[in-house]
DNA sequence: CGCACGGTTGACCTGTATCAAGCCGGGTGG
DNA sequence: CCACCCGGCTTGATACAGGTCAACCGTGCG
């Protein structure tokens, strides 16, 4: 759509904690530089890619915010994840030379674009690029177990719960507050997520205001008992 | 728990077309032989790997059939897949050096033990297996997308459907019948896998018998209509 | 042979979906 | 600047899918 060739080092981003292996020494770091092909913005609400669309890189995302969701022709619609800056998108591509789902922009956004047979050149010589995607794909892996156990297994507070605590743990390890966070998508995104309709998400969100766990102002949040979420999270079931 | 050191070439082996790349030179293919380290035997309720061990190997699954299931401390239980011949585990442990589930070998099964550094060696030499282990990871994705996509967005039958077909179809790849298979676990393993209880996916099972659509005798099932079943999982939500 | 585990079936209960009405806040146009 | 509108959200009343509890059955193993 509207691909920018400015060019920004990794070595000076400031994500590079988040989002590149750490320890390399300076001739690793001009290598792994050449990851990024370019950067890309995408404005609210636009797609990054598509179902269908052909696979040739992988999105490190600089700025905003995405969903990712699976949209079936037979009307089923799940969003599969919310990603924030730092995080990378775009792997269940590689599978097929095709992506299998949307990435949706929940807010202006700008990402690095990196051509993934660059990603794979490099890392075969760079073994920490190598070690590092080989973590990407580990990570997000295990993260989908977490939503298949959550899907699976937990009752609606449980799944808002564990679904706040995650986000404002995520926005925390980006520098944000540990307890105050504004909600990127509606509540009808966050129900796809959790295989719960948007009332019962809005009820949810009701009942932990009634018992004093968050505040919430449209999509505003306040944490106020961690530990009371944390506790339902870890509630057992049987 | 038990290793055997016998050897045999990934050449050689009637799976090589499910868990290797295919266009190698012979070159290439001594090379990958090396990836193999050992073969494991594991006996039916044996763990292969379990939570927190050290992660050192993937397994490439020779003979038998495999549940991973992840058991949170809290009491939940989540079967995360069932894996079969020429399927490829433990992906979960290479982020954080530790396995996050257990695999449990639902019959008596042999693996092929597949050393990871072995595998990050050869695969910076052997362009092929690089691609071919990126795509094996990526599978796993946009697998666990459809197992959210079953768990956020669909009603029991249509679960207990999804799950028959990919069952068969799975198996029909390996060479076995289109419509008759063997469930090789019990029906609550199967309930934790679709987020239902035992009781729902028994009736579920009979109310298919009802219909005329499958025959169930035991773990014996036998798809009558598989048409039917596709139908019910295409089936529009709204 | 008999026990134990896995499976089926029934009766009842409950959590979440569904349907419906109304509210709130932000943006637009008069 | 205000009125209006509209999308997103909340809340209530009701319906129903699936969970729970319980009894019973079949079969394969020791």
């Amino acid at each position: 759509m509207n691909p920018h060739s400015i060019k920004v080092a990794c070595s000076n981003c400031n994500l590079r904690e988040l989002c590149m292996p750490l320890d390399l020494n300076q001739e690793e770091l001009d290598r792994i530089d050449a990851v990024v092909g370019s950067r890309r913005k995408v404005k609210r609400g636009a797609t990054l890619f598509r179902t269908g669309e052909r696979f040739s890189s992988l999105y490190a995302i600089r700025t905003g915010f995405f969903k990712t969701r699976l949209s079936s022709e037979d009307g089923r619609d799940q969003v599969t994840g919310f990603q924030m800056a730092g995080e990378v998108i775009g792997l269940d591509g590689i599978v097929n030379d095709h992506h299998t789902c949307d990435a949706v922009a929940l807010e202006d956004a700008e990402v690095c674009v990196m051509p993934f047979d660059r990603i794979e050149e490099i890392s075969r010589e760079v073994n920490a690029l190598q070690r590092h995607v080989h973590k990407i794909m580990s990570r997000e892996i295990v993260r989908e177990h977490g939503v298949m156990l959550l899907l699976g297994s937990m009752r609606a507070e449980e799944r808002v719960a564990a679904f706040l605590l995650n986000l404002v743990q995520r926005l925390h390890a980006r520098g944000f507050s540990r307890s105050e966070l504004v909600l990127r998508m509606t509540r009808e995104e966050i129900g796809s997520y959790l295989g719960l309709k948007l009332e019962t998400v809005s009820r949810t969100f009701s009942k932990f205001v009634d018992e004093g766990m968050v505040e919430v102002k449209q999509r505003h949040v306040r944490i106020l008992k961690p530990e009371a979420l944390q506790e339902l999270v870890n509630a057992r079931v049987d």
